[in-house]
DNA sequence: CGTTAATTTGAAAATTTTCAACGTGCGTGG
DNA sequence: CCACGCACGTTGAAAATTTTCAAATTAACG
């Protein structure tokens, strides 16, 4: 969140100077969508609370969901180089976030902090990569590991997991399908590799 | 181009400033590496001949190849978040390149302009995912179809493709064997889909 | 409760991997 | 120049994984 927070302090600072509104904490219902792609990119999004996918349609008009994301992430950073945003962001359960307006980025200098943060903010992402390679079933271990990792990165109890995501939507993620999905993780529950509680 | 020149301009203007080296052109042969993952990122590199990959090594000690670029694309900007590359970079080919020094990125005005730029450059890469999903073949076909559409919008022919990468490569890529890549191209050469010629 | 959506499970079909063999091009040393 | 070895690519066939289709269960919700 430290990240996000420098960037909200400067990009209040630079709303002030030109009178644009900062910032704004909103709260949307799960189904619903936080921006579309293709629409003009005009903020971004930290999230607070919840977890949204980014997913986009593709040529043959299927769903493809590119990535998961909760609290501490911001999104909708794509937009700046082409000026809209590359996915829809869609709230899976009920997300809290705050709405970042975007700054021109008209190089003056008074947003050079800004930039610098951003292009942090950025780098950033290309660590974090897509869904692994590999089996199914290694592709599954790797998701949850990732899903763990970044709650415990957060300080938060990393072996206790409330999947926002349905299995459909786990099994889009991975390239796979939703019963293979289902067959690995309750394998991993017969071997007392994890544990499943409820949906 | 267009992007890469300003951001050169901007950095020699930039380095002229400080009394840094500003740029220089260099020339490697395949196999070699431009930067490898884990040190310091100091510089980022413009290609402007042949093809290189990035790739880093899994945790259990196998290569995992990230993406393949070529003349017009700029690699090692992720290092500006962390301080170091995330990816080793490697030649495929016989590889001319320039290497452009990271400028720090201490939020002083005068490298407003370069953040900006930089900002643009990066969002671009979330236009770009990864390899496709869904079947073997059509992983194959999308990636060709790739390598064909980057090639075109440089103005090249996008009909005409020489393959700096190994079959190996291309299996490790799209996450499969080297036997299956081999297959699917054969087919599609079968199919006059494709036409192969030589290695 | 009753109805609908989501998940799980089974079994056959399809895809992909594995293992093994074969071919080809290329450089090295004889 | 030729033979040899070696890396790379192709091909075949059996084994393994994954998908498909169908049905059974379970969870969600008014």
């Amino acid at each position: 969140m430290n990240a996000i927070c420098r960037l909200t302090g400067l990009i209040a600072l630079e709303g002030a100077r030109s009178r644009r509104p900062t910032t704004a904490l909103r709260s949307i219902p799960p189904g619903r969508v936080l921006f579309h792609a293709g629409t003009a990119a005009t903020s971004m999004y930290a999230i607070r609370r919840g977890t949204v996918k980014l997913t986009r349609i593709t040529a043959d008009g299927d769903e493809e969901i590119q990535s998961f994301h909760t609290a501490g992430e911001v999104l909708g950073l794509e937009g700046f180089g082409h000026e809209v945003y590359a996915y829809d962001a869609v709230a899976l359960d009920s997300v809290q976030y705050c709405e970042l307006p975007l700054p021109k980025m008209d190089a003056s200098p008074t947003q050079a902090p800004i930039a610098s943060e951003l292009v942090r903010l950025l780098s950033k992402r290309f660590w974090r990569g897509g869904p692994s390679r590999g089996s199914i079933r290694e592709r599954v271990i790797a998701f949850l590991l990732d899903l763990s990792r970044r709650r415990a990165g957060r300080g938060l109890d990393g072996l206790n997991l409330k999947l926002a995501m349905s299995r459909m939507e786990i099994a889009n993620f991975l390239g796979t399908r939703i019963e293979t999905v289902s067959r690995v993780l309750q394998q991993l529950h017969r071997e007392h590799a994890i544990q499943i509680r409820g949906s």
